[in-house]
DNA sequence: AGCGGGATTTTCT
DNA sequence: GAAAATCCCGCTT
């Protein structure tokens, strides 16, 4: 026994303002056009059910259903009429909490280079995944895996390095118009592919 | 470096 | 009918 593993039921179990901090690190594994890309989670942010800037706010809707499920899950809503964004659904069945995915970091160059493929206008460098829809564009994340199980094929979830405290930046969130000051954006400290430093 | 606007469609009032 | 958990481009300091 090298490391010690965390199973992400363990990990997702808990307030959505304690498991944001905790998915920094984790590693994002997609399969998509018989390639494998990885990157690591450098940006989350958390949304409940009492939250006025969070989808679930207002009760569950024919969108938001996936928020209110199981932990687990991904929920994928559609913005800005041209974008996609995707979230980690955590929480107790039928509480309405997620944490949504706002930054990563390819892991390989294999990954760096079709996620770079996968964006337009030869978008580079960090461009390429600081921010929630970039990421989702990079990896081909769309309503289609709305509701997907993240233990399954070709879209997982895999904990694996715990960042330490003292390397987790604690923030108020971005591009919301309610609830601005709460503090429940989270980023790994120093990392070049974090949105807006 | 920073601000402002346009793109474009789903979702809810 | 208006707002939206955004991004990108162009113009101004």
């Amino acid at each position: 026994m090298a490391s010690k593993k965390i199973a992400l039921c363990d990990l997702l179990h808990g307030a959505v303002n304690e498991i944001a901090p905790l998915l920094l690190g984790c590693v994002l594994e997609r399969e998509i056009n018989g390639e494998t890309l990885r990157v690591r989670i450098v940006e989350t942010e958390a949304y409940d059910q009492t939250d006025a800037a969070s989808h679930s706010y207002k009760g569950q809707t024919e969108r938001t259903k996936v928020m209110f499920g199981p932990a687990g899950y991904l929920y994928v809503y559609f913005t800005y009429g041209m974008h996609y964004c995707c979230n980690v659904v955590v929480g107790p069945e039928g509480y309405g909490a997620a944490v949504l995915i706002r930054a990563v970091e390819p892991i390989d160059d294999i990954s760096f280079n079709s996620m770079q493929n996968n964006r337009p206008n030869g978008v580079s460098g960090v461009q390429i995944a600081n921010g929630p829809a970039k990421l989702c564009q990079a990896l081909c994340i769309d309503k289609t895996l709305n509701g997907h199980n993240l233990q399954n094929a070709p879209l997982r979830l895999l904990p694996d390095e715990l960042v330490p405290l003292k390397n987790i930046v604690h923030a108020k969130r971005i591009g919301i118009s309610k609830a601005k000051d709460m503090p429940w954006r989270f980023y790994i400290k120093g990392n070049p592919y974090v949105s807006n430093v």
